[in-house]
DNA sequence: TCAAAAGTGTTAGCCGTACACCCATGC
DNA sequence: GCATGGGTGTACGGCTAACACTTTTGA
C-alpha cells in the first residue's frame, strides 16, 4: 500500500499542472477511378517536418467532443459536413511529437473523390491524394506511399493502422458503401472496385456477387432500383440503390 | 478557404493556451467461481460522485506514454507487471467530468481472480469485484450491476462498450486465455466456463471442446500436458498448457 | 471476331449448430 | 441408479473459394 501510494502520487501530482496537448488526425480514405486507394494529406511548410505530407488534424477545442472537432477538422479540409467518421485509436508515444507532449487521437472517413472541395489549412502550402499501398496484415515498414514521400510525426504507423482496421471492418461492416460515388444508383461492379482497391487484390467476380446479393440485398440494406446500367459493359447491369439502416 | 481558415483559427487558438486534463481508466475484468463477469471497481470517497463507484484511473504523467500509464494504473491497483493490456477507446465528451475538461483513454485487460492482491488508492476507500451483465450488443442503459451500484462519470457507457468488444474478441482471438489461472496447466472445462461467463450464455460442450481442439490445439496455441484432470468431473480429462505464439 | 463485363451453375471444403449417444465414476 | 462431466459421431445449413460456362454487345 505505501509503494503503491508513493508511485501512485509521484505521477498524479507531476501531471496535475503539466498537461498534454490533445489533438485529433483524420484520415480520409478515397478510391480513384483507376481504383488506388488514396488518403487525403497534406504538406507542412513549417517546421517540424517542413515539406514533409502529414495526415490534417489539428488541437481540439475545450468545448467541443473529440468526435465534434474530429468533424470540425473534416469540414475544413474537405467541406463536408454530416459524414460518417470512426475513432481508430490514440497515440499517446511520448516523443511522437518534437515539439511537446501532444496526444492524438485518429478518426478515419471514407469519402467517394468525386467532388470534394480541398483546402490547404494553416502550416501546409498543398494537399494532395497520396497512394498508399500496404501487404496484408502489413507493419508501417511495409507501408508503401505515393513516389515515397516522406511522412512527418507517427503518421506512418497511423496509417498503417488504419488501413488494417480498415480492411478487417470489410468483411463484417457495410463500411465500404461510404466510397460510392452515388448511394442510389450505383452498380455491383463499383462496389466490386472499392473491394479491391482496399484489399490490393483482385476479387472473383461472381462471388463478388452472391457476396454482394446475400450480405445487402437480402438483409436489406439494398436494393435494385429496377433501371438498368450501361457504364461498364455492354451488357446491362442492375442499379441498386442503398437503403437507410434497418432501425429496430 | 476564408470561411475555412476562420473556422480554423478559432478553434485551433482557443485550444493553443488552454489544454485539456488527459487521464487512463482501466477495466480490469476477472471471471469468478460461479462463473460470473466481473469489474474491479473502486469506491470514491471524494467529490464528485462521492460514494460512486468508479473504474480505478488517473492522470498520465508527462513522460509516460499512454500505455505505460494504463500500465502503471495496472500495477498500481493490482501489483502486477507485464500483464497484456489493450487500448479500448478514448471518451472525450465535453462534460464527462463535472470539474474540468478531462479526455480519457481506457484500456482493458484480462486478469484470474486469484492471487491479485488488490488495493484502494487515493481518492478512494475501498475496491471491490463488481459483477457486471449486459445483453447481447446491449447499450449503457441495459447494463446491470451488482445491488444497482451508482457509476461515476461515464464508466457505464465505458463499461458497456468495453463489454460489447470484449464478446466480440472472443471468436476470433484467443484473449479468453488471460484468465485462465495457470496457463500452463488448464482443463477444457475451465476454458468453457470463462467463454460462459463472458457471453453471459452456455455453449455446447461437445461443440465447445472441438472449437478448442481446432482453434488452439491445431494451431499450435496450445497442447496437452500429458497429465490427467481430476478437478470437475469423475472421469479424468486432459490438461493443456498454453504455447508461446508462433513468431514468424 | 474479340474482349470485357453480366450472369448462372457446380463443386468441394470448412464451420457453426444442434443433437443423440456412450463412458467413467462418485454419491 | 443417477447426475455430472468427458468424449465421439452425425447431419444440416450457410458460406467461401475456385472455376466452367453462357450471354450481350461495342469496337
Amino acid at each position: 500500500m505505501t509503494i503503491s501510494d508513493a508511485q501512485f502520487l509521484s505521477a498524479y501530482d507531476a501531471s496535475q499542472f503539466e498537461h498534454p496537448s490533445v489533438a485529433v488526425d483524420i484520415l480520409i480514405f478515397t478510391v480513384d477511378i483507376p481504383g488506388r486507394l488514396e488518403l487525403l494529406m497534406i504538406r507542412r511548410d513549417i517546421p517540424p517536418f517542413c515539406n514533409a505530407w502529414a495526415l490534417p488534424g489539428g488541437f481540439i477545442g475545450m468545448k467541443e467532443s473529440l468526435d465534434e472537432a474530429a468533424r470540425r477538422k473534416l469540414k475544413e479540409e474537405t467541406g463536408l459536413d454530416g459524414v460518417e467518421i470512426e475513432q481508430l485509436y490514440t497515440f499517446g508515444a511520448v516523443d511522437r511529437d518534437p515539439r511537446t507532449r501532444v496526444i492524438s487521437v485518429a478518426y478515419f472517413a471514407l469519402l467517394p473523390k468525386a467532388s470534394l472541395h480541398v483546402f490547404p489549412g494553416p502550416g501546409a502550402d498543398r494537399t494532395a491524394w497520396v497512394g498508399i499501398s500496404l501487404p496484408e496484415n502489413g507493419t508501417a515498414d511495409q507501408l508503401q506511399v505515393d513516389s515515397g514521400l516522406e511522412l512527418a510525426f507517427d503518421h506512418r504507423q497511423i496509417i498503417t493502422t488504419a488501413v488494417n482496421r480498415l480492411r478487417g471492418k470489410l468483411s463484417y461492416t457495410d463500411i465500404a458503401v461510404g466510397l460510392l460515388q452515388d448511394k442510389n444508383r450505383f452498380a455491383i461492379y463499383e462496389l466490386q472496385k472499392i473491394y479491391e482497391a482496399i484489399l490490393d487484390q483482385k476479387l472473383d467476380t461472381p462471388n463478388f456477387r452472391r457476396m454482394f446479393l446475400t450480405s445487402f440485398v437480402s438483409r436489406g440494406l439494398a436494393e435494385a432500383t429496377g433501371e438498368d446500367c450501361l457504364e461498364y459493359s455492354k451488357r446491362a447491369s442492375k442499379y441498386y440503390r442503398l437503403l437507410p439502416a434497418p432501425q429496430k
